[in-house]
DNA sequence: CTATTGTTGAGAACGATTCTCGTTACAAGG
DNA sequence: CCTTGTAACGAGAATCGTTCTCAACAATAG
């Protein structure tokens, strides 16, 4: 017998250091806008990292269950993801350029709470996005 | 030649009156919940009704550009339609059964435009969807 | 250094949705 | 009614994003 048998270091899954999950921090602290998997994947080959594609999701959604990460689902059924602040916010997306701003709204959260008891509904959750085209995404030509 | 040429009736598509449409149709205006394409076509089959999945995919879609249905997206990726009002609403989804309540939030409209505004975005959409227990699927045992 | 065990990655498997294309059947005209 | 043009069907193939499988690998404790 080995390691585990001394109770100190839980040491359970999704704690290594490696390679793969750097490359895919460090890109998506660089990003500004909501990013799909596969996009990301796409992006690390381009600048020659190799990383399975696997690897790519799985780590995504791991980040996202620790809740490092925002999700939000494209119309055409990804699933983009974009590191977000810790506090619960919406999010202001534009349509074109994918850039986005987070925002709260302590009305919204009031009416949804409303609402939902009106009906007799509980464990109330909801989602509010905003779509739009940013202010350089609106300008003409 | 023939049809097509006097100018009367426009004629085009998406207007036949096809024993899968009616089927499609009622089978909508019976429910009270969002249901999913392979839903509807499970249910039909059940039912002894036989109808190709293409089919159901295929006017669910026109349906929807038609503006008859108001459509979802669940968790897991399916798309989940449902005839509603034609009034802009919102949706109160039990999470459990699926009951859907419509409701309007006159407050959570001006916000989004307010909030989108302030960021310079325009053509500004938003998507606010309530999910939660109802009243029934609330109760212990 | 060595053993342990979480991670990785190539490719297969999946599941929802869309496309292809020959067949079927509305519905307007004769 | 019957003929026709063509919209609509439907079975199966094709897409596409995502998940699973499993043998090879590598981070880390002792």
């Amino acid at each position: 017998m080995t390691a585990r048998t001394s109770g100190s270091a839980p040491a359970g899954p999704g704690r290594r250091d490696t390679r793969q999950r750097r490359l895919l921090r460090d890109q998506l602290s660089r990003q500004e806008a909501f990013v799909s998997a596969q996009q990301m994947y796409d992006d690390l080959r381009a600048s020659g990292d190799r990383v399975g594609l696997a690897t790519v999701y799985r780590t995504l959604q791991a980040m996202t269950e620790a809740g490092e990460l925002d999700v939000l689902r494209s119309d055409d059924g990804e699933v983009l993801y974009r590191q977000c602040g810790p506090q619960h916010h919406h999010h202001l997306v534009c349509r074109a350029c994918g850039v986005t701003v987070e925002v709260d709204g302590p009305a919204v959260e009031r009416w949804a709470t409303t609402a939902a008891a009106e009906h007799g509904f509980t464990e109330v959750t909801h989602v509010v996005e905003l779509f739009g085209l940013c202010a350089t995404c609106s300008r003409p030509s």
